[in-house]
DNA sequence: TAGTTTATCTAACGCTCGTTAGAATTATAA
DNA sequence: TTATAATTCTAACGAGCGTTAGATAAACTA
């Protein structure tokens, strides 16, 4: 087998198992079984269980996270956030994976205190960026705070329907949903 | 020491550590080490460690969520559901980790299959009785099964913010985002 | 071809885990 | 007081854990 394949496919597996098993609950050994290798091959790769998980979660995640902060057009707010929650439906399955894993982590429900911290601190970031793209859009007399505030939490209950919960959640619901928010808040076009 | 006491002091250091350390991170000897008993005592009031969390999860969380249901009486809904919301500022901590811990089952963060199932079908249960709380109350033209989706999906990550993140919510941010949805969705009194 | 690097293995070390056997202690009841 | 029941303990079993030492095989390089 040759290196990086290989690399990759250790790294696969042990999404898999983290996402169903959590930290503690995936050994070495069951990643090693699967892969058809070896113990010591894993650590041939990865310097130990905490680097693997670690990887995963600031480079794998962050990096879907950053891919899909990249497409900042927005001509119609509404429009934009339903593209952005839909398209969650259509990531591969190891994404998936990795981003539940990554919210899992976020919600402190798995990983170490410094792997929380490291994702609190992005998440803060996210929620200002929200602000700063909503605000222009809204009319002049609207309390802009709450409802940035309640777009978020709607959003975030979205991606966990459609990541965490794996639901498929069709494209014209989000819109209606978003829509009780924003609708009448918005400036017309 | 004596028999009740002790026994429930075993369960609320065990809901600790299964709330900080998950299932699989959660040792019988860190909890004995913590109660200041031996190891076997563990065992004296409880069958294994699988059924002290099946017991934390099954009983203990569903007390909390029965609690929580019996208060029906729905006068005006934005009333209702901040109070509902904003109470759970207010749990102690004991129960504010059950809860914690109930979520991060029902989410598939933690716990084995019977248990994700079984709070599965609880919480569909509650879908529905949201529904059959909010119809009677919308104004007769409106998209009903829109709004009611949207108000759950608010309602769980207002919930998810206060008991999982640990974030204080003042009522009236509460009542400002529910009313964001609901407010000109309802006949007026 | 000989030497070096890369990939992979078997075997084990030291530790911790959930659980239990079986004895000792304490409280209760006769 | 003695017998029974309720608590609590020390000590261990067998298994699984993360990790590593050190040998072997395969692939490159000179």
């Amino acid at each position: 087998m040759e290196d990086k394949n290989f690399k990759a496919k250790i790294k696969q597996i042990a999404v898999d198992h983290f996402d169903k098993n959590g930290y503690y609950g995936t050994t070495i050994r069951n990643i090693a079984s699967e892969a058809g290798c070896s113990l010591p091959m894993i650590y041939y790769y990865y310097k130990s269980k905490k680097e693997l998980f670690h990887e995963i979660i600031k480079k794998d995640y962050f990096d879907i996270l950053s891919r899909q902060a990249e497409q900042i057009e927005c001509d119609n707010l509404i429009d934009f956030y339903s593209d952005f929650v839909y398209e969650l439906n259509n990531l591969n399955e190891f994404d998936k994976k990795i981003y539940r894993l990554g919210i899992k982590v976020y919600l402190g429900f798995d990983g170490d205190d410094e792997l929380i911290e490291y994702l609190d601190s992005w998440e803060k970031n996210i929620a200002s960026r929200h602000a700063q793209l909503v605000k222009p859009h809204l009319k002049p007399q609207q309390n802009a705070e709450v409802i940035v505030s309640t777009l978020i939490h709607l959003l975030e209950n979205l991606i966990e329907s459609i990541i965490v919960k794996n639901r498929f959640l069709p494209k014209e619901q989000i819109r209606q949903e978003l829509s009780i928010i924003l609708a009448d808040k918005i400036k017309n076009k």
